[in-house]
DNA sequence: GTAGACCTTCCAGCCCGCTGGAAGGTCAAG
DNA sequence: CTTGACCTTCCAGCGGGCTGGAAGGTCTAC
């Protein structure tokens, strides 16, 4: 099948499915007579894999390391639980760091509410912002 | 003070701070006469805001923003607040994801380890990681 | 013959916040 | 005089995942 129809039965562009190929995660499919890519059925499956696996959070760098092992013909399901569990510890600490953005927020809000715009001189550029970091006793660090 | 006294002082690089002047957070300061910045103490305060606000989860755009408000002669005070409440909400909101995806990561985990490798063939790629395979009877499956 | 739908390639840009490097100028110390 | 620390400019790249456009080839239908 050309890329138009793969396109239209995997609910992605044309673009998307020709920089997938760039990336490494369709091999380049033979070319009718006129230069046209010509796809195996089963490229639309791969397609849903990939979606698939991009809906679990994985990157298409890591799904382009599944595929290749699978397509080297190992059986990636350790790497696979690998990726998954690297995956939850990742999702843990944005999930902790996100939290403490969350309540520096809070915080910050609260000041809102309770600060004259009247106190907030020209030297402090906003007072609300400013001390916001100062009274925590544990700063999380780095931009992570 | 020249840049690398700024930089010392505010804990960034020379290269951040011009990117910062460049990026309009910082206006130009005036120069010495072989042409080397000369940066008034203030500055390092205006550094040490942006990294107050940058670490409460606000974007530089949003913090030039804050910037120019003060710098025009207004209080920033109502455009802070409501960037604020943007930000508790964006985070709700990425909060609500990153458990989705991690509910979804536990139930692939959970999968993983029942799945006996030798199931897993070469046209799924990978049965842990496939929804459309999946057999398991009691998956509620929601995209969040 | 001509429109238009499809395909091809390659190059560029998007967002974000820097970071690195090259190539040069300027100053103080030894 | 040389060394080295500092400064200047400009340009490029990173990662992630595409997306857009230009400029062209090819097929079908009317």
């Amino acid at each position: 099948m050309r890329i138009g129809e793969v396109a239209a039965a995997s609910g992605l562009t044309t673009k998307t499915i020709r920089f997938y190929e760039q990336a490494g995660l369709l091999s380049a499919p033979p070319r009718t007579a006129d230069g046209y890519r010509d796809y195996p059925g089963q490229t639309v499956k791969r397609l849903a894999f990939i979606r698939d696996a991009q809906g679990a959070g994985l990157t298409l760098a890591e799904i382009r390391s599944v595929l290749a092992l699978r397509d080297a013909g190992f059986s990636p399901c350790t790497h696979v639980t690998a990726l998954i569990n690297r995956h939850l510890a990742d999702i843990d600490q944005r999930l902790a760091e996100l939290r403490a953005t969350k309540a520096v927020l809070h915080g910050l809000a609260e000041r809102a509410a309770e600060t004259d715009p009247a106190d907030c001189t020209d030297a402090d550029v906003c007072r609300i912002l400013t001390k916001a970091n100062a009274p925590s006793p544990n700063r999380p660090d780095g931009p992570a």
